[in-house]
DNA sequence: ACGGCTATGTGAAAAGCTTCACAAAAGAAG
DNA sequence: CTTCTTTTGTGAAGCTTTTCACATAGCCGT
């Protein structure tokens, strides 16, 4: 255990639906969960369970499984959810209206506190509480408000030019739901939501009458 | 070439990609692309391009490259986006109004001609031409009108309820908005989009000063 | 017609990830 | 205190995916 190598993505992602479950399991009472429930809950092996937490060190009780809300806070920890960071979303249009009002990203810390847009009918409209900037502030407004984390919900034909903004402004992680590549420097995390790639497994598997099936997204 | 070996969902996922890609090129009257400039525009690397399309075929020219039209049409057939596909939404929520309103899932073949809510209010409004259905007759419905693939955008909470219903009407492809593991038989195919996943990996990354990168979602 | 050049297609090697299988730890029971 | 049962933690094996590297095919210019 605690060897400095590198992590798989696909590992910390599973961490995510543990500290899920983990969730599920602390508001029902459990105290303590095996890696068979663990994995069944999420439909995975209790090998592969065992093998991620074992990563990043040792936290269940032989014989008897794992803490619950110990290894909730734990994952919590590695993921660097127990703490808030703070949010900026670009673009206030079908989808950012969606996210502004989605509960579960503050719930894991992820406070949405800024909005853009470039729309004058949309620039001095209030959503959730929060009053929507001209993007042309952009970079004055996200430095001032200390974002660390900027949502990009604009059409593809302006996302880059957007990043571009704010990859200036010093933001080092961005979640993109345009659909395009984007091209950010070596030390800028980037994310991309894709739904249409999900309906065309769904699409690939129906035309290909695929035996097997993998979960995940 | 062409032997029945088992295609990779990261594989499928990368056609996605240069399908994306491939529309552009064509937008831009490419005739032909290399797979090293594939590979660049999706940031990955001409191996792997070149790796992907031969579990399907030859679709290149030595010393030229890939012609972009052919090579379009070809993953069209593939991820069977080559016709349309009907599907239906449930739950027109934030999240569920926001998905009607997309244009580029009809532009890929998956024309939503159904909604269903429970909430009377909702029931009987139009929304881009569509009138949302009563929940309870979701199995009648989704049987009248031929849909192959649901969207699910409900609570976390009654999820499971909807996919059990939505499973005994005959529907073999799911896709899931609710952060919630879903219980479906073999035969059905069920695929998650979990915003949270993304954000937390991005956290996950800055608080461990990631010296890599990867890209997708 | 032919040589040069470019980029594919693909086995083989390397890297990465998952599963196996079991020793060892720890609580429970007597 | 000892034995029994349960379930972890983990090397090693097995499997999958990616990368390498090169023979080969086919355009293009002369
Ligand atoms: N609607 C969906 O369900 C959905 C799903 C997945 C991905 N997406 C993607 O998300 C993006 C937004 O989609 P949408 O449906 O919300 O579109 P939309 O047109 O409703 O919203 C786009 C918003 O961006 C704003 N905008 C445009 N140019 C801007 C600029 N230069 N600076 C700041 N703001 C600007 C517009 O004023 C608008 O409010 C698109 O790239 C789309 O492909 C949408
Ligand atoms: N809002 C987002 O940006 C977002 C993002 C990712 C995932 N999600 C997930 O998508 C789901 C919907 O989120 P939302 O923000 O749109 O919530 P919402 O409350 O706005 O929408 C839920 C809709 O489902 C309907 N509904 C409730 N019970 C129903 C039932 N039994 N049958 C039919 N319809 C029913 C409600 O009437 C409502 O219209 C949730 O599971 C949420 O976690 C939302």
């Amino acid at each position: 255990m605690l060897g400095k190598k590198r992590i798989s993505e696909s590992t910390i992602h599973r961490l995510s639906l543990y500290y899920r479950a983990l969730s599920v399991l602390e508001k029902d009472n459990y105290d303590t969960v095996s890696s068979k429930e663990l994995a069944r809950r999420e439909k995975l092996t209790p090998a592969q369970v065992r093998k991620d937490l074992s990563f990043f060190g040792s936290f269940g009780t032989r014989g008897l499984g794992y803490p619950v809300k110990e290894l909730k806070t734990q994952i919590a920890g590695i993921l660097g959810i127990d703490r808030t960071w703070r949010v900026a979303l670009v673009g206030i249009g079908n989808i950012g209206s969606a996210l502004v009002s989605y509960k579960e990203f503050s719930r894991q810390g992820f406070q949405i506190v800024k909005l853009f847009d470039n729309d004058q009918r949309k620039i001095g409209s209030n959503h959730k509480g929060i009053v929507v900037s001209d993007i042309r502030n952009l970079q004055q407004e996200l430095s001032d408000a200390k974002i660390e984390v900027v949502i990009v919900a604009v059409p593809a034909t302006v996302a880059q030019y957007i990043v571009d903004d704010i990859v200036n402004a010093g933001i080092k992680a961005i979640l993109n739901f345009a659909p395009v590549n984007l091209k950010v420097p070596d030390d800028v995390y980037i994310r991309h939501e894709n739904m249409s790639m999900e309906l065309e497994y769904l699409s690939f598997a129906m035309v290909n009458n695929h035996a097997q099936k993998r979960v995940r997204a």
